[in-house]
DNA sequence: TATTGTTATACTCTATAACTATA
DNA sequence: TATAGTTATAGAGTATAACAATA
């Protein structure tokens, strides 16, 4: 390696957000096929960590997004057939979200999609590769305070 | 490191385009303290390298977007005072896009931006990691055809 | 009175297509 | 007639605030 003098910095930061942005891309391409949007995605996530125990407003603090919004959101995961609104027993006001079976079926189906997508964007790199590009990207989300499984696209 | 058996695949999709999200939110906000937004960056540049041979249908093309995108974008640039539309004289039908001397300025503090991104964004790694992630991430833009230096943030 | 979810309104962004001026 | 740029229109997406039901 040449030494062209004090900190050669290397522009990473736009390489981050180009390659991140067409991993996005792609993701929802891949997600369309399911008739889903990457957003829905990660709202079946978060129903399917709080089963049953999840209101709408809840749900809204998680994404970082007024409550006007999730009611959209949740109706067409609703029209769907894959979330379900239950009135909760002990305060009817607020809904328990739940996922369906076919919810379910869905998050599976996700799953397989989420794999094949890593594949299509990181098989042209070896394992090691793939492994340090991890670590640092994790680092990077780590320092930077970004929540585990939770994009930063929702709030405006 | 321990054998988990075969193709213990990571999930660094998710990773890239989770931190790759933040890195363009976060060089949104740092460009807007110049009263710029993220595509008005990506259309100075071009400019710049094309200075005075570019088209608003070229550059549409380019961007990937329609001709009636590229008057609205042109128009914001040419009202802040950093792009000149100039009737072509050998075809009066299209302009010629140039940069005034104050959009000069504004991409020279543009690149002081850049600079303090990178750094703020990859600033906990050390410099070989940074030279690592760079490294990897230019293979993968390469090997996905990610046109140097155009984000594909663009087309809908 | 306070809170959950909903609806209404307005605003922004963008694409498509009609229009003008040059060729 | 064909092309560069513009304007007009309509549609999607989203935020804000008013509203109804429940507490």
């Amino acid at each position: 390696m040449t030494n062209r003098g004090p900190e050669p910095w290397q522009p990473v930061a736009f390489l981050l957000a180009q390659v991140g942005g067409f991993a996005a891309q792609r993701f929802a391409e891949r997600v369309g096929e399911l008739g889903l949007q990457p957003s829905d995605v990660g709202i079946l996530r978060i129903i399917s960590r709080h089963e049953g125990a999840l209101s709408q407003q809840i749900l809204a603090g998680f994404l970082g997004v007024g409550p006007s919004r999730v009611v959209a959101l949740i109706d067409g995961l609703e029209k769907k057939g894959l979330v379900a609104r239950a009135r909760s027993a002990r305060d009817r006001r607020n809904y328990e979200l739940t996922l369906t079976d076919a919810g379910r079926d869905v998050m599976a189906r996700m799953r397989q999609v989420g794999s094949a997508h890593d594949r299509d964007l990181t098989g042209s790199l070896t394992a090691d590769e793939r492994a340090t590009l991890g670590a640092l990207l994790g680092k990077l989300a780590a320092v930077h305070g970004l929540a585990e499984g939770v994009h930063p696209g929702y709030r405006s």
